[in-house]
DNA sequence: TTACTTACTACATTTTGATGTAGTAAATAG
DNA sequence: CTATTTACTACATCAAAATGTAGTAAGTAA
């Protein structure tokens, strides 16, 4: 017998998982919600959960922030997050706070039964488009010319500080400049890579 | 047209790879070699070769030895592993060296072309036994209980935004309060966090 | 009923961030 | 040698963030 529970806000698309899962002779859905408050205060005490499918694009909310719960109060369980967000970085902060499988939502449900398959002879539960994160991850950066040569070094080491979330001032400190030394970094910064505020510079920083 | 070259030193599986590539329309097998000196010395000088396949376990030699040389050569081709090695150093080795995919030998040669097309749709080439260690990287090896629920649903939806890098104002938009509502949610974030400042607030939030 | 907490709104102040303009010494290019 | 570019300093302005204090309506607990 395999127990399933599901947290997805949208009602068709959860009754299609629904069924698919109870079509199976062995497997039911214990519980599906479609928010995490509901989620947490319906989950079934002591039972033995295999796998929880969880949607990301909640309302308001993240299914994300559900496994925190699951790791608790079932910990044996596969924690699959079943989106459509196609980003690297909600990939990782999924994977980073313990979902072990990520599927995007571009197949059949009706094939959900033999992707859970997968699952069960040791695999993982991955979308090949997101597997491709995992690999881009740990290949060796290509030398994109542009942009990882673009800003000078010490544009370089402004922006590490301004990602560390520092101060003008302590970075004009920590440089030996004055802070408006560092303004003018900091503009010079921002044009080169095309924003307008602090949080974007870092994010296309990360990027690359 | 897709062109594919081989390194493989076993005669039957290489044969079978080849004749699996040649049944396609539009495909064809430019080379394929028992050792790397042979790979590297027959390898077509200015083609477009956009799928490498190569084996591991070569007698003395491996294959992951000729990713360099390829990454120089045809530095757009896909570099898929095709072996039965299932070891995590040697997936990492592989994959740091820069090799885009990583397949076990334990499917039908035949379904090849049904796994190459898997790449051409922008996904990876990966088996799922070892996409699971890929994953099993990332997930962090244990579960502080509870360090989410300290936070309040709303207190996440804003932290989400924060670390998005929202102003208050767009927060305040999504949510349907006002400026100072996200202020005030600001406030306790941080004060439940023990931070000072929006960064700090992001990092806490993402290293939990 | 009363007291207390929760989830805000409202306003004020200070600091930090973003952006514009101007000026300067030193190095470099023509 | 002169002109320009580079790497800043200096000042000014406005927006956004951080912090404090006060007040309120709705719900809960005693």
């Amino acid at each position: 017998m395999l127990n399933f529970v599901i947290l997805e806000d949208d009602l068709i698309y959860r009754s299609l998982l629904e069924m698919s899962i109870n079509s199976q002779p062995e497997w039911r859905c214990l519980l599906s919600s479609s928010t995490i408050e509901e989620f947490k205060s319906n989950f079934p005490p002591r039972a033995r959960v295999d796998f929880a499918l969880l949607d990301i694009e909640l309302h308001g909310e993240s299914g994300i922030d559900a496994i925190p719960f699951l790791t608790v109060h079932s910990p044996n369980s596969s924690i699959v997050m079943l989106t459509s967000v196609d980003e690297r970085d909600v990939l990782m902060r999924a994977l980073n706070k313990g979902a072990t499988g990520y599927l995007l939502k571009d197949f059949p449900v009706s094939t959900l039964p033999n992707i859970i398959q997968t699952a069960l002879d040791g695999g993982a539960l991955i979308s090949p488009l997101m597997a491709r994160h995992l690999i881009d991850y740990f290949n060796p950066p290509k030398r994109k010319p542009y942009e990882q040569d673009i800003l000078t070094s010490k544009e370089h080491q402004v922006l590490r500080r301004l990602a560390d979330g520092k101060t003008y001032e302590e970075i004009a400190m920590h440089m030996s400049i004055s802070k408006d030394g560092v303004r003018y970094h900091v503009r010079n910064i921002y044009s080169k890579l095309n924003v307008k505020k602090r949080s974007d510079a870092v994010r296309k920083w990360q990027e690359s």
